[in-house]
DNA sequence: TTGCACGCCGATCTTGACCTCCACGGAGCC
DNA sequence: GGCTCCGTGGAGGTCAAGATCGGCGTGCAA
């Protein structure tokens, strides 16, 4: 029954600054939410996964909720920076969309905690987590959007449209793929995924390239 | 005006057959359960929805979750024999897509509760519900992968993670078409996302070259 | 050395939601 | 027509989990 009975937490209850104790707490609260999900996971989970009691927890958040909204507005802007980026880095059409895929994949690959966070978040009903994780979902959609609708011309409904499944496309295939345990060689996934999807809308007709009225049909 | 205050619920407290008061407390369940989520939906309001009182309700389920899967039971198959079907509807693969990406938006058009009760579900870390939403979701994929192995040739962790990004892009973008309050028009919105997948997985280099015009490389 | 301040912990309270017990009212039968 | 039976309804128990209070030990200043 001793302090130090439990696993690689701290081993000793030693005395932290504020800073270093809640960057520890939210390293705890992210692996216990990510682990279980916002509502299995209990705060005397995350206390004692951090090696404190619950007090200090809320000596630092006012409460559960609040917890875990600092720990998605940790990494939103990072995967909306990422995506964006990778529409950034290049002015071709072919390797932006090898980049938004190597984005997807090694968020994937090295921060999938955060993906799942945000992206399998089972608080969606609550609207100030909707909000942020709608802004991401958002934010990844109109990045790809301006892009498609100055190469196709498409109205931005329509662009939209196509934007949102190819993010889910990339989305779901990383996802897959690390549930599968990365069974596809990393490389070779991105590479298929990217094929797939620049494949899919690099056919889309030009403006003033093909003959005008529907340009989705399929031929 | 307790009874009759909500909607479609029996005006009077009359005394149903068995059957038919389960499959109305299954209704209930399903508008309280997508409006709110798992967690958010109380016992109270499915009896409530149904015009009966709680006894009742735990006179025909055991319990909150035995309620909630039964009604996922009855989705689950559903979807996955839509999608089955449209890919055993014609042997043109064409058609098979255009006909897979209309299953979806139909799902979505007419039964988008379902949808969300399925692949919004808040109660994904229970052990019960994953394996059904898992069961889907590999349902809808293996529906798609062994065409396209059959089709190009792929190993099977490849044609797997092509067939997930596949469901990813018409699942994403038929729940975003929705969501955005069907802007797009839908046989619009279908050829889109139909035209997207279909040119996507199309230029895959084929083994036999049935339907794809021009196989080209994977850049 | 001694008083002080501060961060930490065990034990507790409260709320809210799932899940059952005692009264009522209509339907079938003699 | 009266008795019995079954289903309904509201009120209550229980328990888990979020949120909180008095005591303790350590480090510092005078």
């Amino acid at each position: 029954m001793t302090a130090a009975s439990g696993g690689q937490q701290t081993a000793r209850p030693t005395r932290l600054p504020r800073s270093a104790r809640r960057k520890q707490l939210l390293a705890a609260a992210q692996q216990i939410f990510v682990a279980h999900g916002y509502h299995a996971a209990a705060m005397d989970d995350i206390a004692e996964r951090a090696g404190v009691s619950k007090p200090v927890l809320y000596q630092h958040f006012p409460g559960k909720l609040e917890l875990y909204l600092a720990l998605l507005d940790t990494h939103c802007d990072a995967i909306i920076a990422k995506v964006r980026g990778a529409m950034l880095a290049s002015p071709d059409n072919k390797d932006r969309v090898k980049g938004a895929v190597r984005a997807y994949f090694d968020f994937m690959d090295h921060e999938s905690e955060a993906f799942r966070l945000v992206f399998e978040s089972d608080l969606r009903n609550d609207p100030q987590v909707r909000q942020r994780v709608e802004r991401v979902e958002q934010g990844c959609i109109a990045a790809v959007t301006d892009t498609i609708i100055s190469d196709t011309g498409l109205r931005p409904d329509q662009a939209e449209l196509l934007a949102s499944g190819l993010a889910g496309a990339a989305g779901q295939a990383a996802q897959f793929w690390l549930a599968n345990g990365r069974r596809t060689p990393k490389a070779e996934a991105e590479a298929l995924v990217a094929a797939l999807i620049w494949r899919g809308i690099a056919s889309f007709p030009l403006q003033g390239g093909s003959t005008a009225g529907t340009p989705a049909e399929i031929g």
